[in-house]
DNA sequence: CTAAACTCCGTACCAGACCCCAGAGTCAAG
DNA sequence: CTTGACTCTGGGGTCTGGTACGGAGTTTAG
Protein backbone atom coordinates (compact mmCIF):
# COMPACT_ATOMS: atom_id res chain seq x y z
CA UNK A 1 0.00 0.00 0.00
CA UNK A 2 1.47 3.24 -1.33
CA UNK A 3 -0.11 6.25 0.89
CA UNK A 4 -2.53 7.60 -1.81
CA UNK A 5 -4.47 3.88 -2.21
CA UNK A 6 -4.31 3.75 1.81
CA UNK A 7 -6.13 7.35 1.36
CA UNK A 8 -8.32 6.06 -0.81
CA UNK A 9 -9.17 2.93 1.01
CA UNK A 10 -9.47 4.22 4.08
CA UNK A 11 -11.51 7.40 2.80
CA UNK A 12 -9.74 10.43 4.04
CA UNK A 13 -7.14 12.52 1.94
CA UNK A 14 -3.80 11.72 2.02
CA UNK A 15 -2.98 14.81 4.19
CA UNK A 16 -4.72 13.57 6.62
CA UNK A 17 -2.75 10.71 6.58
CA UNK A 18 0.18 12.62 7.09
CA UNK A 19 -1.05 14.76 9.69
CA UNK A 20 -2.56 11.81 11.69
CA UNK A 21 1.63 10.92 11.32
CA UNK A 22 2.56 13.85 12.51
CA UNK A 23 0.31 14.02 15.48
CA UNK A 24 1.15 10.29 16.30
CA UNK A 25 -2.11 8.66 15.50
CA UNK A 26 -0.05 6.51 13.15
CA UNK A 27 2.89 4.96 12.57
CA UNK A 28 5.17 6.13 10.34
CA UNK A 29 6.14 3.36 8.58
CA UNK A 30 9.63 2.07 7.19
CA UNK A 31 10.22 3.26 3.32
CA UNK A 32 10.57 0.60 0.95
CA UNK A 33 13.00 2.88 -1.07
CA UNK A 34 11.64 6.16 -1.08
CA UNK A 35 8.81 5.86 -0.52
CA UNK A 36 6.36 4.58 2.68
CA UNK A 37 4.88 1.17 2.14
CA UNK A 38 1.68 1.33 4.58
CA UNK A 39 0.61 -2.16 5.89
CA UNK A 40 -3.84 -2.83 5.43
CA UNK A 41 -4.14 -2.78 9.05
CA UNK A 42 -3.67 0.79 8.80
CA UNK A 43 -6.94 1.12 6.83
CA UNK A 44 -8.52 -0.20 10.28
CA UNK A 45 -6.91 1.78 12.19
CA UNK A 46 -7.89 4.87 10.35
CA UNK A 47 -11.45 4.09 10.69
CA UNK A 48 -11.42 3.21 13.97
CA UNK A 49 -9.66 6.93 14.38
CA UNK A 50 -13.08 8.86 12.02
CA UNK A 51 -15.30 6.54 13.83
CA UNK A 52 -14.08 7.73 17.18
CA UNK A 53 -14.21 11.65 15.81
CA UNK A 54 -17.46 10.95 14.81
CA UNK A 55 -18.82 10.29 18.31
CA UNK A 56 -16.95 13.26 19.66
CA UNK A 57 -13.63 12.23 20.70
CA UNK A 58 -10.31 14.87 19.88
CA UNK A 59 -7.50 13.82 18.24
CA UNK A 60 -5.74 14.02 21.79
CA UNK A 61 -8.26 11.57 23.12
CA UNK A 62 -8.28 9.02 20.37
CA UNK A 63 -4.24 8.92 20.64
CA UNK A 64 -4.66 7.66 24.29
CA UNK A 65 -7.26 5.25 23.20
CA UNK A 66 -5.23 4.38 20.29
CA UNK A 67 -2.44 3.31 23.00
CA UNK A 68 -4.67 0.78 24.09
CA UNK A 69 -3.69 -1.26 20.69
CA UNK A 70 -0.21 -0.97 20.90
CA UNK A 71 -0.47 -1.72 24.99
CA UNK A 72 2.57 -1.97 26.58
CA UNK A 73 1.92 0.21 30.20
CA UNK A 74 -1.78 -1.93 31.05
CA UNK A 75 -2.30 -0.14 34.28
CA UNK A 76 -2.90 3.04 33.23
CA UNK A 77 -4.01 2.13 29.87
CA UNK A 78 -6.76 0.85 31.40
CA UNK A 79 -7.42 3.88 33.89
CA UNK A 80 -7.76 5.91 30.73
CA UNK A 81 -10.21 3.33 28.87
CA UNK A 82 -11.98 3.35 32.17
CA UNK A 83 -12.15 7.33 32.27
CA UNK A 84 -13.55 7.37 28.22
CA UNK A 85 -15.77 4.84 29.09
CA UNK A 86 -17.14 7.24 31.87
CA UNK A 87 -17.25 9.92 29.59
CA UNK A 88 -19.16 7.56 26.78
CA UNK A 89 -21.97 6.85 29.68
CA UNK A 90 -22.20 10.66 30.16
CA UNK A 91 -22.52 11.21 26.73
CA UNK A 92 -25.04 8.74 26.40
CA UNK A 93 -27.22 9.90 29.20
CA UNK A 94 -27.26 13.20 27.65
CA UNK A 95 -28.06 12.07 24.14
CA UNK A 96 -31.16 10.26 25.36
CA UNK A 97 -32.05 13.24 27.70
CA UNK A 98 -31.79 15.35 24.18
CA UNK A 99 -33.70 12.82 22.46
CA UNK A 100 -36.88 12.70 24.61
CA UNK A 101 -36.43 16.51 24.45
CA UNK A 102 -36.21 16.60 20.88
CA UNK A 103 -39.26 13.82 20.42
CA UNK A 104 -41.48 15.60 22.81
CA UNK A 105 -40.95 18.87 21.07
CA UNK A 106 -41.74 17.59 17.77
CA UNK A 107 -45.25 16.32 19.44
CA UNK A 108 -45.76 19.54 20.65
CA UNK A 109 -45.10 21.13 17.44
CA UNK A 110 -47.38 19.24 15.56
CA UNK A 111 -50.25 19.16 17.90
CA UNK A 112 -50.41 22.98 19.51
CA UNK A 113 -52.04 25.50 18.11
CA UNK A 114 -50.27 28.29 16.14
CA UNK A 115 -49.80 30.94 18.48
CA UNK A 116 -48.59 29.11 21.34
CA UNK A 117 -44.66 29.56 22.23
CA UNK A 118 -42.94 26.09 22.59
CA UNK A 119 -41.93 26.17 26.35
CA UNK A 120 -39.55 23.61 26.03
CA UNK A 121 -36.43 25.32 25.47
CA UNK A 122 -36.81 26.60 28.28
CA UNK A 123 -37.36 24.02 30.07
CA UNK A 124 -33.93 22.86 28.52
CA UNK A 125 -32.12 25.43 29.61
CA UNK A 126 -33.41 25.51 33.37
CA UNK A 127 -31.50 22.52 34.16
CA UNK A 128 -28.72 24.12 35.90
CA UNK A 129 -26.19 21.18 36.25
CA UNK A 130 -23.30 19.63 34.36
CA UNK B 1 -29.67 42.73 32.30
CA UNK B 2 -27.05 44.42 30.80
CA UNK B 3 -25.03 41.66 28.46
CA UNK B 4 -22.58 41.37 30.98
CA UNK B 5 -24.87 40.54 33.26
CA UNK B 6 -26.55 37.60 31.49
CA UNK B 7 -22.92 36.53 30.09
CA UNK B 8 -21.92 36.25 33.96
CA UNK B 9 -25.97 34.53 34.43
CA UNK B 10 -25.22 32.14 31.49
CA UNK B 11 -21.84 31.20 32.23
CA UNK B 12 -20.46 32.82 28.51
CA UNK B 13 -18.34 35.48 27.79
CA UNK B 14 -19.42 39.03 26.68
CA UNK B 15 -17.94 38.05 23.31
CA UNK B 16 -19.67 34.67 22.47
CA UNK B 17 -23.20 36.22 23.04
CA UNK B 18 -22.38 39.21 20.82
CA UNK B 19 -20.66 36.21 18.46
CA UNK B 20 -23.86 34.67 18.73
CA UNK B 21 -25.88 37.65 17.71
CA UNK B 22 -24.07 38.12 14.65
CA UNK B 23 -24.56 34.20 14.12
CA UNK B 24 -27.96 34.86 14.29
CA UNK B 25 -28.26 32.81 17.15
CA UNK B 26 -29.38 35.39 19.76
CA UNK B 27 -31.65 38.46 18.61
CA UNK B 28 -30.28 41.26 19.28
CA UNK B 29 -32.47 43.73 21.74
CA UNK B 30 -33.14 46.85 21.58
CA UNK B 31 -31.10 49.30 23.61
CA UNK B 32 -32.47 51.49 26.40
CA UNK B 33 -30.43 55.04 25.55
CA UNK B 34 -26.94 53.42 24.34
CA UNK B 35 -26.51 50.02 25.70
CA UNK B 36 -28.69 47.22 25.11
CA UNK B 37 -31.32 45.13 27.38
CA UNK B 38 -31.61 42.01 27.69
CA UNK B 39 -34.37 40.44 28.74
CA UNK B 40 -34.19 37.37 31.53
CA UNK B 41 -35.34 34.76 28.94
CA UNK B 42 -32.14 34.90 26.95
CA UNK B 43 -30.39 33.01 29.75
CA UNK B 44 -32.17 29.77 29.05
CA UNK B 45 -31.43 30.68 25.20
CA UNK B 46 -28.32 30.33 25.47
CA UNK B 47 -28.05 27.76 28.14
CA UNK B 48 -29.79 25.37 25.39
CA UNK B 49 -27.29 26.38 23.22
CA UNK B 50 -24.66 25.43 25.42
CA UNK B 51 -26.38 22.16 26.09
CA UNK B 52 -27.13 21.16 22.61
CA UNK B 53 -23.19 21.75 21.63
CA UNK B 54 -22.25 19.61 23.95
CA UNK B 55 -24.67 16.95 22.31
CA UNK B 56 -22.14 17.91 19.84
CA UNK B 57 -24.55 19.79 18.01
CA UNK B 58 -22.80 22.68 15.35
CA UNK B 59 -24.10 26.29 15.44
CA UNK B 60 -25.63 26.06 12.59
CA UNK B 61 -27.46 23.28 13.58
CA UNK B 62 -28.59 25.12 16.68
CA UNK B 63 -29.27 27.87 14.70
CA UNK B 64 -32.15 25.41 12.63
CA UNK B 65 -33.03 24.22 16.23
CA UNK B 66 -33.46 27.81 17.88
CA UNK B 67 -36.21 28.54 14.89
CA UNK B 68 -38.28 25.92 16.71
CA UNK B 69 -38.92 28.14 19.14
CA UNK B 70 -39.64 31.27 16.94
CA UNK B 71 -41.30 28.99 15.03
CA UNK B 72 -43.81 30.02 12.31
CA UNK B 73 -43.47 27.63 9.63
CA UNK B 74 -43.77 24.22 11.74
CA UNK B 75 -44.28 21.34 9.23
CA UNK B 76 -40.50 22.29 7.96
CA UNK B 77 -39.11 22.68 10.96
CA UNK B 78 -40.69 19.29 12.48
CA UNK B 79 -38.73 17.89 9.69
CA UNK B 80 -35.79 19.50 10.73
CA UNK B 81 -36.35 18.33 14.31
CA UNK B 82 -36.70 14.61 13.17
CA UNK B 83 -33.65 14.80 11.27
CA UNK B 84 -31.68 15.76 14.33
CA UNK B 85 -33.48 13.05 16.03
CA UNK B 86 -32.83 10.57 13.79
CA UNK B 87 -29.11 11.60 13.76
CA UNK B 88 -29.26 11.72 17.59
CA UNK B 89 -30.36 8.10 17.25
CA UNK B 90 -27.45 7.15 15.20
CA UNK B 91 -25.04 8.51 17.64
CA UNK B 92 -27.02 6.72 20.33
CA UNK B 93 -26.05 3.17 18.87
CA UNK B 94 -22.99 4.57 17.56
CA UNK B 95 -22.02 5.23 21.22
CA UNK B 96 -23.67 2.35 22.78
CA UNK B 97 -21.10 0.13 20.45
CA UNK B 98 -18.52 2.02 21.47
CA UNK B 99 -19.34 1.73 24.90
CA UNK B 100 -19.49 -1.96 24.50
CA UNK B 101 -16.16 -2.27 22.17
CA UNK B 102 -14.46 -0.06 25.35
CA UNK B 103 -15.86 -2.15 28.02
CA UNK B 104 -14.77 -5.75 25.96
CA UNK B 105 -10.94 -4.03 25.76
CA UNK B 106 -10.74 -2.80 29.25
CA UNK B 107 -11.38 -6.87 30.76
CA UNK B 108 -9.43 -7.96 27.42
CA UNK B 109 -6.55 -5.82 28.76
CA UNK B 110 -6.81 -7.09 32.04
CA UNK B 111 -7.21 -10.37 31.69
CA UNK B 112 -4.57 -11.22 28.72
CA UNK B 113 -1.33 -11.99 28.93
CA UNK B 114 0.90 -9.08 27.95
CA UNK B 115 2.32 -10.07 24.43
CA UNK B 116 -1.16 -10.75 22.57
CA UNK B 117 -2.03 -7.53 20.70
CA UNK B 118 -6.03 -6.78 21.61
CA UNK B 119 -7.59 -7.47 18.19
CA UNK B 120 -10.54 -4.87 18.85
CA UNK B 121 -9.80 -2.34 16.80
CA UNK B 122 -9.91 -4.38 13.80
CA UNK B 123 -13.26 -5.51 14.68
CA UNK B 124 -14.52 -1.63 15.32
CA UNK B 125 -12.86 -0.42 12.17
CA UNK B 126 -13.86 -3.03 10.03
CA UNK B 127 -17.93 -1.72 9.93
CA UNK B 128 -18.01 -0.35 6.66
CA UNK B 129 -20.89 1.82 6.83
CA UNK B 130 -21.52 5.22 8.27
C1' DC C 1 -19.17 65.55 39.30
C1' DT C 2 -15.91 62.30 38.86
C1' DA C 3 -13.93 57.83 38.51
C1' DA C 4 -14.61 52.98 38.09
C1' DA C 5 -16.94 49.80 35.65
C1' DC C 6 -19.22 48.83 31.98
C1' DT C 7 -20.74 48.85 26.82
C1' DC C 8 -20.03 49.24 21.84
C1' DC C 9 -17.66 48.25 17.53
C1' DG C 10 -14.10 46.51 14.96
C1' DT C 11 -10.30 43.90 14.20
C1' DA C 12 -7.09 40.43 15.26
C1' DC C 13 -5.70 36.30 16.97
C1' DC C 14 -6.06 31.21 18.81
C1' DA C 15 -6.65 25.89 18.59
C1' DG C 16 -8.30 21.90 16.25
C1' DA C 17 -8.47 19.33 12.16
C1' DC C 18 -7.57 19.41 8.29
C1' DC C 19 -6.63 20.98 2.80
C1' DC C 20 -3.83 22.81 -0.90
C1' DC C 21 0.31 24.00 -3.18
C1' DA C 22 5.17 24.09 -4.89
C1' DG C 23 9.12 21.94 -6.08
C1' DA C 24 11.82 18.07 -6.28
C1' DG C 25 12.39 13.33 -6.42
C1' DT C 26 10.60 8.43 -7.60
C1' DC C 27 8.15 4.55 -9.48
C1' DA C 28 6.33 1.70 -13.02
C1' DA C 29 3.73 0.92 -17.44
C1' DG C 30 4.45 0.99 -22.15
C1' DC D 1 13.78 5.37 -21.26
C1' DT D 2 10.32 8.34 -21.14
C1' DT D 3 6.16 10.05 -19.29
C1' DG D 4 2.68 10.54 -16.19
C1' DA D 5 1.01 9.45 -11.82
C1' DC D 6 2.50 9.34 -7.58
C1' DT D 7 5.40 10.55 -3.21
C1' DC D 8 8.24 13.52 -0.13
C1' DT D 9 9.01 17.82 2.61
C1' DG D 10 7.58 22.16 3.98
C1' DG D 11 4.79 25.85 4.48
C1' DG D 12 0.65 28.26 4.10
C1' DG D 13 -4.58 28.75 4.01
C1' DT D 14 -9.45 27.54 5.68
C1' DC D 15 -13.37 26.83 8.67
C1' DT D 16 -15.42 26.66 13.33
C1' DG D 17 -16.10 28.56 17.63
C1' DG D 18 -14.62 31.34 19.98
C1' DT D 19 -11.11 34.88 23.04
C1' DA D 20 -8.40 39.18 23.40
C1' DC D 21 -7.56 43.93 22.54
C1' DG D 22 -8.04 48.82 21.74
C1' DG D 23 -10.21 53.08 21.74
C1' DA D 24 -14.23 55.64 22.48
C1' DG D 25 -18.56 56.52 24.57
C1' DT D 26 -21.96 55.62 28.71
C1' DT D 27 -23.65 54.59 33.30
C1' DT D 28 -23.84 54.78 38.01
C1' DA D 29 -22.14 54.70 42.83
C1' DG D 30 -20.12 57.62 45.99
Amino acid sequence: MTIGRLARAAGVGVETIRYYQQRGLLPVPTAIGAYRHYPVAMNARIRFIKRAQELGFTLDEITELLRLEDGSDRSSIRRIATDRLGQIEQKLADLKRMQKALKHLVSECAHRSKDLPCPIIATLGGVPES
